[in-house]
DNA sequence: ACGACTCTTGACCATTTGATCAAGAATTAA
DNA sequence: TTAATTCTTGATCAAATGGTCAAGAGTCGT
């Protein structure tokens, strides 16, 4: 009888110490350079291992990038899934904007992560996509018609809205640079806030009683 | 006396040709792989011309890259530039948005060079970013803060509505393989035209007289 | 302390890829 | 036709890079 299992149940200490290391820079340099940019040495050096090493844990580059990419998968669901649909819909959606926004200004690096991911064709994550998000999608979409047929929000196409949320708070996480070049300065999160909301909310139109 | 002159000024009917050629497939390459993921020889195979063929027009591979994304910026510029201080901000803002989404649908991958670009920190065009870009930006901005002076639109934030109007509009491009998945289905133009146009200027809240 | 297992690494390999070059083919102006 | 110029390409190179491997160093339960 051998002294552990043959097929490695537990992790080591190490082994999970040196396995976070490696997803903590693999995030950052995957999600500055893409997938091809991204080299392997550049993510050992981050994390201060040797190449041989860091292959020791991960066999494959592509295995390092799954390996991250489905860490932030689950992290991406999370605030569409609280939307609550009994209680206010301005009170959800703001929650919803707000909660998506910080995700964005916390942890800018995943949402550049999997916009490479999209942008270049989704090759790793197809089955996520037709899967588990169109339910949800699908799922709240119907949560949001509901509010709509029950007049307590205007008539919008809920997939177009969730869209909308999707690319605006994401927005300044991906296009950050551009942001940035565009004020002059780092964003207020604050204040992207207040503007995000209000204007998904509340529109460009002047909508006066008369 | 040279025949021709020394410094060429003037070029062939076949550079021109292949210069467009290449062009042409080097947006979709570059578009489809990003810079690091492209190589000289897939844009070479695609427009048929030998890889030293395509080096003979373009040294460098970075030269490629640099001239399909000047070529794409003007696009970027224009419908912004059309907006008329004149004219009534709602039609203005939306044939503003009609535009850009013709755009995304007309060429994605213009959309999706652009996208890449600036994800990987706007290595090329950070000098068109803190320079034409935030000129015309500023001088909207301007603009649009006039029409809510004037009461004529909402108190929105111009700058923050131009970046929504730029992120929900290239959403359709750049994460066009996130929304087909999730729609199941291409999405129609007209109809994410009207969906889109509609939510912007009109919102989500009901603001009914009362 | 011992033995088994885990971890680490220098050296190395094969492939990909951007780029070069010399030599020949095609084009063009006279 | 001719000669200068432009265009084309097979062969080739050097560098970058993903991945391997054998051998040694470290860790851990007993």
């Amino acid at each position: 009888m051998p002294k552990r299992q043959a097929t490695k149940v537990q992790k080591t200490r190490i082994q999970s110490h040196n396995e976070a290391l490696i997803l903590d820079a693999a995030l950052e340099v995957f999600s500055a350079y893409g997938y091809r940019g991204a080299t392997v040495d550049q993510i050992a050096t981050k994390c201060g291992l040797s190449k041989p090493n860091l292959l020791y844990y991960f066999k494959r580059k592509e295995d390092i990038y799954t390996a991250v990419l489905e860490r932030t998968l689950a992290l991406w669901l999370a605030p569409l899934q609280a939307l609550n649909p009994d209680k206010d819909p301005i009170d959800e959606l703001t929650r919803y904007i707000s909660a998506k926004l910080d995700l964005t200004f916390a942890r800018p690096e995943a949402s550049k992560l999997f916009a490479n991911e999209i942008l270049h064709g989704a090759p790793h994550v197809a089955p996520f996509l037709i899967g588990p998000l169109k339910e949800l999608v699908t799922a709240k979409s119907k949560v949001i018609r509901n509010w709509v047929g029950q007049g307590k929000i205007r008539d919008v196409e809920p997939e177009h809205l969730i869209f909308a949320i999707w690319s605006v708070t994401q927005h300044y996480a991906d296009f950050g640079v551009q942001v940035e070049a565009v004020l002059g300065t780092k964003p207020n999160a604050a204040k992207v806030k207040t503007a995000v909301t209000d204007l998904l909310l509340g529109g460009v139109k002047v909508q006066n009683a008369k």
